[in-house]
DNA sequence: AGATTTATGTGATCATTGATTACTTAATGC
DNA sequence: GCATTAAGTAATCAATGATCACATAAATCT
């Protein structure tokens, strides 16, 4: 029969740990994430995710890391559909924010939290330096306009995210958006470089 | 001397948990925030605040409904030192509403979250209509202009609060802030009743 | 190959926490 | 005064994050 017996050691616990652990904060969200509950999941004993994770901040981020990294996809592929205005490809920037927000409301929300990830953990600046509104900031070269527009797309997502607009964000939103982004775009230098110097080179390859 | 013996009862514990709950929250934020502790810190036994708060949920649902009630309190002071203008009024609210978030970003962060408090409750949804962009909402009667402002001013306080802004966000923001607000406040037809029609009526008390 | 060292998982155990229950004590109403 | 109800206590439970000594396998060295 396929009774094969289990290994004593796991292969890449790791990355199984973490992927369950994504599983149950996209689904569920983070509060009610336990690193028992995890181990049970992947066959392993209690403890054995601490071989791996330090304590449940360092899973936490490690999860929110790979958040930044899936939201630079959305934007990656939000931007390869966009036109080759400068403008097209600056609205791709946070069209995709909202849109990951929208779609990973748990993980959006985790990697924006503050005290249940380690903002200076390597693993997690070396992906959120993927999205262009970080990559600014980390250089100390945000302008007016960058805080303007990022604070516009940032919180347009947690108040969709927090349900209080009734679900109706993507709708009739597009063309004052226009409007609005015009006027972003002439107030701060690095405003519209955002999108330029800055986005990651997903048309290069 | 003074050693009044302790009466059994304690005259008031639901607000004293209440407020020592609130002080914890305030300072250390929710996360680290134990029942047992508060009721420990007012001198009564573990399970005693069970009596008063069902769960959990339900203390943090009553700390974030006196947050919107400071929070009210702080556009309204803002409201009050602002011009007669309908502009001046409706600017107000945003500053309001970013102050409040820059002084109180742990109670802020736990009004908007979800999970940890009931939307739902009667004493919440009380004290958050004194907040105007609540007002609208739940009168179902959120423009497009009003979701964009709202969105803007709720980004900056939660990207201030979380330290993606170098902390430079009050500082030279006023005059494009300007120019923004009138680009929104020429969209939506409820956009500048926002601050006029439903505003607490802070001046006539 | 055989021995040693290092990485990885186990099982037991701890302290803390949210929550419940049966019981005690005081306040309130008749 | 007496019954009823509100409010606090002590004991207890199950779940959790975390740590430790130990077991097991893999990698490394000779």
């Amino acid at each position: 029969m396929n009774k094969q017996k289990k290994p004593y050691h796991h292969g890449d616990l790791r990355q199984a740990i973490l992927d369950e652990a994504l599983r149950h904060v996209r689904k569920e969200g983070i509060d009610s994430l336990s690193l028992r509950a995890c181990s049970k999941a992947v066959q392993v004993s209690p403890g054995a995710a601490f071989r791996h994770f330090k304590d449940k901040r360092s899973l936490a981020t490690a999860m929110a890391a790979k958040g930044f990294a899936l939201m630079a996809e959305t934007i990656e592929d939000r931007q390869a559909q966009a036109g080759p205005s400068e403008m097209a490809k600056f609205r791709a920037v946070g069209e995709g924010y909202v849109l990951f927000a929208l779609r990973e409301p748990n993980l959006f929300r985790l990697m924006f939290s503050k005290g249940q990830i380690d903002p200076n953990a390597p693993e997690l600046r070396e992906q959120s330096k993927k999205i262009p509104m970080f990559t600014a900031s980390g250089k100390g070269n945000l302008s007016t306009g960058d805080m303007l527009s990022w604070g516009l797309v940032h919180g347009l997502s947690e108040l969709a995210i927090a349900d209080h607009f009734d679900g109706t964000l993507p709708e009739d939103i597009d063309g004052k958006l226009d409007a609005l982004i015009k006027v972003m775009a002439a107030m701060g230098p690095s405003f519209r470089a955002l999108s330029l110097e800055n986005s990651p080179d997903a048309a290069s390859g």
